[in-house]
DNA sequence: GAAGAAGTTGAAGAT
DNA sequence: GATCTTCAACTTCTT
């Protein structure tokens, strides 16, 4: 008995159905075995058996399997996936359940051998992302940790996990009651009394005693110690939901962490929620924030904005068109698919027999491209890896010449880098290309879903590039565009491409006067049309620009200069003393790893008590990507900052313009990063750092991780007593605030007096601009007057607040592998009113590890922090494996975040 | 090893 | 307006 109409089309079963017959004998021989065998979960390898299912958004080709729960059936999920529309959708039945009952008794094992062979045969490129609720949790656990190779990422939830005690032989007889006492209550008072979840109710006929039994076995814990789960490989979020009310509809979040902590044993980037307001059927309760969920935790990953998806984008189509200008048949031919599955189908569809490809520095990419080359050479393709291009030298070589440290100053960089010899020229650009031959292809495609795809907040419309095919819309494997994306257009008015920045090169270094004697410090972080410098970072980063083509280039005018007797400058300040930073931040990543972006566990950068500090799981030593609000009124600073509504307008005109256009001057981003951390509001330079991520057209995560240990005084610099005001350093650029008035308009209309202070000037002087000055930044107009915000403190005060802090912390001198910043016990180094989170023993968490499941996390803490006590600055190993997780912190963000938002933490 | 100088890019006041 | 000194005080490099 039904009360909703199936939205799905009957059931159908397996190609084989011509051998129903057949599969019915089978599985009543299982069953049979089964039944006798007791115990025995055995099933043989040939017992072919597809169980009944349906499936939606066949054109789609990424594939969800959605998982039901105990009594229920496929159309449980009626109202979710309509809002997955972009999604190719298997629903089965699980085996005793809807239309199943052939096949049983269920069991985990049994169900997750099941479902492992319809994804096989019906999901695309034989695999899939699991969607799965209560009793489908645990058997969509099963199912990753035992066919691994079949499961993309996990969406869970409705865990809870029976006591042993439980394991009785009355306990099913329990179940069962419930189930027909429950029919007796009206369906709308059951609807009322969980907040209007769309209850359905249960076929009773096929709530038997022996399904009981097996639901009893499945969701009660073993006794003694008996294992939970093994570790599993896939990414999963796992949901607990947290409401409780008249009905115990709550899910269990212990067990929720449980499992948690056992599959980040298998993946580092599985998380735990708690969602408050939900009920454990939250999939009826909130169908459209469930799918939103699940979005979010399958591509919506990346701190990456539409500005340098543009930017790419640029660089994209210039190569095309280089390409085509030395051959007209020619062009970049962009395939869309990860290079790990679509290169071993490639090798043998196009006959390749060579692949060249330049050498990353990236952990994630040196993974990818290992097993590449792997399957590249099983084809019998001959690899040939170029070197790097985004460096001056080979960062893993300079690291190796300064003793595998990294290298802190640029006197080291020096030094290590004289070891490992000259900076190599740049090949000569070829002068003519063969043509592409056939590029017909005829193979499955594969959607992209492990690797970072892009920031969901950014996208105004469904996807079209992957969903069109490896060769994309137009059948012709052109460079994507922004609305291909589904993607609102950019903001910035920096574009990319070679052919751009090879131009604007050369007219630089036709000044040679200019290109010899440039001083990055002279030049004004406040001049805009044009800038005081000419944005060479994004090209660089992209490989629109060889670093050692420029460096080259450069180096040759000055080296003419020398010998002409002529004023040159010199690195740190000179033009390749900018390359020479990089190259620095670059090979101080190689040799710390995973620590190099962020405190926790780095020992090369200082522990100071920031506001907002990162959570870290102290089993693994990483940030999770969530931070600790250990303070209100520091998140509200930080969101202010962030907003650029301050009420400094030095400060929100650098903010507004990095939002709005990508970019900012080198010393802009050291005012505002200054004033988030060490002077202004002394919260942690990890939030700051990952604001820029997201914004920066430039962002390369070395530099913008170094950068921010910089200036908030953590790391590479230590004058901390050398502070930026946000009103003096932008009146010693820009005297009459030019600069403020294009970025923060509503203030164009005062005068230089108080252009930088507007909470300053007399009542008169506002009116006749046209601007209120008042309240936090929330309000926008009144009564047709643009509103300013007063400034979030008084600057002066603030900035002896945070002196004093500094000044202390440098004192204590932890750095963040020191014992006392592992287990959380710095706080007894700090006094009670210091300026950071310091409640002595009796406060809060408030530090850089999360005490949330503190039972659970103890041992590993210990184990950690026993590991590190031996040796107090030890560089941590850079495995491979640990490299590899580190580097998943800049994308681990962004998961489910955006769909809970304060939800999560209120 | 000790002492002093230097360190990509400060602010504020005096001369 | 340009240059110098002081502020209070850190690490790294050079001698």
């Amino acid at each position: 008995m039904r009360l909703l109409p199936s939205r799905y089309p009957e059931s159908t079963y397996s190609p084989r159905r011509g051998k129903m017959n057949q599969v019915r004998q089978k599985v009543s021989q299982y069953v049979m075995r089964h039944v006798t065998n007791g115990a025995a979960h055995a099933l043989d390898d040939d017992l072919q058996i597809t169980i009944p299912f349906s499936e939606a958004n066949k054109e789609a080709t990424a594939t969800i399997l959605f998982i039901h729960g105990a009594f229920g059936d496929r159309n449980d999920w009626d109202q979710v996936t309509p809002n997955l529309s972009k999604y190719h959708i298997l629903l089965p039945d699980l085996p005793g359940h809807g239309q199943t009952d052939r096949i049983g008794p269920f069991s985990k094992k049994l169900s997750a051998r099941l479902l492992a062979d319809l994804i096989r045969q019906h999901a695309k490129g034989g695999r899939a992302h699991v969607v799965a609720l209560s009793l489908g949790a645990f058997v969509a656990i099963e199912l990753a940790s035992v066919h691994s190779d079949v499961v993309n990422e996990m969406f869970i939830s409705g865990l809870k996990v029976m006591p042993a005690a439980y394991r009785t032989a009355i306990a099913p007889y329990g179940l069962w009651l419930s189930q027909r006492l429950e029919s007796y209550i009206p369906l709308p008072l059951v609807r009322w009394a969980m907040d209007g979840t769309d209850m359905q109710g249960v076929d009773l006929s096929r709530v038997t005693l022996p399904l009981c039994r097996a639901i009893m076995s499945t969701i009660t814990a073993e006794s003694g110690d008996g294992e939970w789960a093994q570790p599993w490989a896939a990414r999963t979020c796992i949901i607990s939901a947290g409401k409780a009310g008249i009905v115990p509809s709550a899910d269990h979040p212990e067990d929720a962490v449980k499992y948690r902590d056992i599959g980040r044993k298998g993946n580092a980037e599985t998380v735990a929620y708690t969602h408050p307001l939900m009920r454990h059927p939250w999939n009826r309760q909130d169908p459209v924030l469930f799918a939103r969920a699940c979005r979010c935790h399958y591509v919506y990953r990346a701190r990456v904005g539409n500005n340098r998806w543009q930017f790419l984008i640029d660089c994209m189509n210039d190569v095309s068109r280089s390409i085509t200008n030395l051959n007209a048949e020619s062009k970049l031919f962009v395939l869309r698919e990860p290079a790990v599955t679509l290169l071993p189908k490639l090798f043998r569809a196009w006959n390749i027999t060579h692949l060249v490809f330049e050498k990353d520095t990236d952990a994630y990419a040196k993974e990818r491209d290992k097993q590449v080359i792997e399957s590249a050479e099983k084809a019998g393709v001959k690899v040939i890896v170029g070197p790097q291009s985004r460096t001056l030298w080979d960062s893993d070589e300079v690291m190796k010449a300064n003793g595998g440290k990294p290298t802190m100053s640029i006197s080291q960089l020096q030094a290590a880098g004289a070891k490992v010899g000259a900076i190599a020229r740049p090949v000569e650009t070829p002068t003519n290309l063969p043509g592409p031959g056939d590029v017909e292809l005829d193979i499955d495609q594969e959607r992209p879903e492990s690797k970072p795809d892009i920031n969901g907040k950014y996208r105004e419309s469904d996807e079209k590039t992957y969903s069109s095919g490896i060769a994309g819309p137009q059948g012709d494997y052109s460079v994507p565009t922004l609305v291909e994306l589904g993607m609102k257009p950019a903001t910035t008015p920096h574009r990319g491409g070679e052919s751009l920045i090879l131009a604007r090169l050369e007219s630089i270094l036709a000044d040679e006067d200019y290109t010899a004697t440039f001083e990055k410090p002279k030049t004004s972080p406040a001049a805009f049309e044009p800038q005081s410098t000419f944005l060479t970072s994004p090209f660089l980063h992209f490989g629109a620009l060889s670093a050692r083509y420029f460096y080259h280039r450069v180096e040759d005018i000055v080296e003419k200069r020398r010998k002409e007797k002529k004023a040159v400058s010199t690195p740190p300040t000179s033009l390749t003393g900018q390359l020479l930073f990089r190259d620095m931040y670059f090979v101080a990543q190689a040799a710390l790893g995973y620590s190099f972006g962020q405190t926790y566990g780095n020992s090369h950068c200082r522990f100071i008590p920031w506001h907002l500090p990162s959570k870290v799981d102290v089993k693994t030593g990483l940030v999770t990507g969530e931070y600790e609000v250990d303070d209100e009124g520091k998140e509200k600073e930080f969101q202010r900052w962030r907003d650029g509504k301050t009420g400094f307008p030095w400060i929100d005109a650098i903010m507004r313009q990095l939002k709005q256009e990508g970019w900012i001057h080198h010393l802009a981003r050291h005012a505002v990063a200054c004033f988030l951390t060490r002077g202004g509001c002394y919260i942690s330079w990890e939030r700051g750092a990952e604001v820029f991520e997201e914004w920066l057209v430039d962002h390369e995560a070395a530099c913008n991780i170094g950068n921010w240990q910089w200036l908030s005084c953590t790391a590479f610099y230590a004058m901390f007593y050398r502070c930026y005001s946000p009103v003096a350093f932008g009146k010693k650029w820009d005297d009459t605030g030019e600069f403020v008035r294009k970025y923060v308009p509503e203030l164009k209309g005062l005068s230089k007096k108080y252009i930088y202070e507007p909470h300053k000037a007399p009542i008169q002087d506002l009116k006749k601009a046209g601007v209120v000055i008042r309240g936090d930044g929330s309000e926008e107009m009144s009564e047709g007057v643009p509103v300013y915000p007063k400034p979030m403190f008084d600057f002066n005060v603030q900035r002896e607040i945070c002196m004093q802090g500094m000044k202390n912390a440098y004192r204590v001198g932890l750095h963040g592998n020191d014992p006392k910043v592992l287990d959380g016990s710095w706080k007894e180094l700090f006094a009670d009113d210091g300026a950071g989170p310091t409640e002595g023993k009796e406060g809060g968490p408030g530090g850089m590890a999360s005490f949330e499941d503190a039972d659970e996390a103890d041992g590993a803490r210990e184990e950690l922090v026993k590991a590190k006590r031996t040796s107090k600055r030890n560089v941590p190993k850079a495995s491979p494996e640990a490299a590899r997780k580190g580097h998943k912190r800049e994308h681990s963000q962004g998961t489910i975040d955006g769909a809970f938002g304060k939800k999560v933490k209120s």
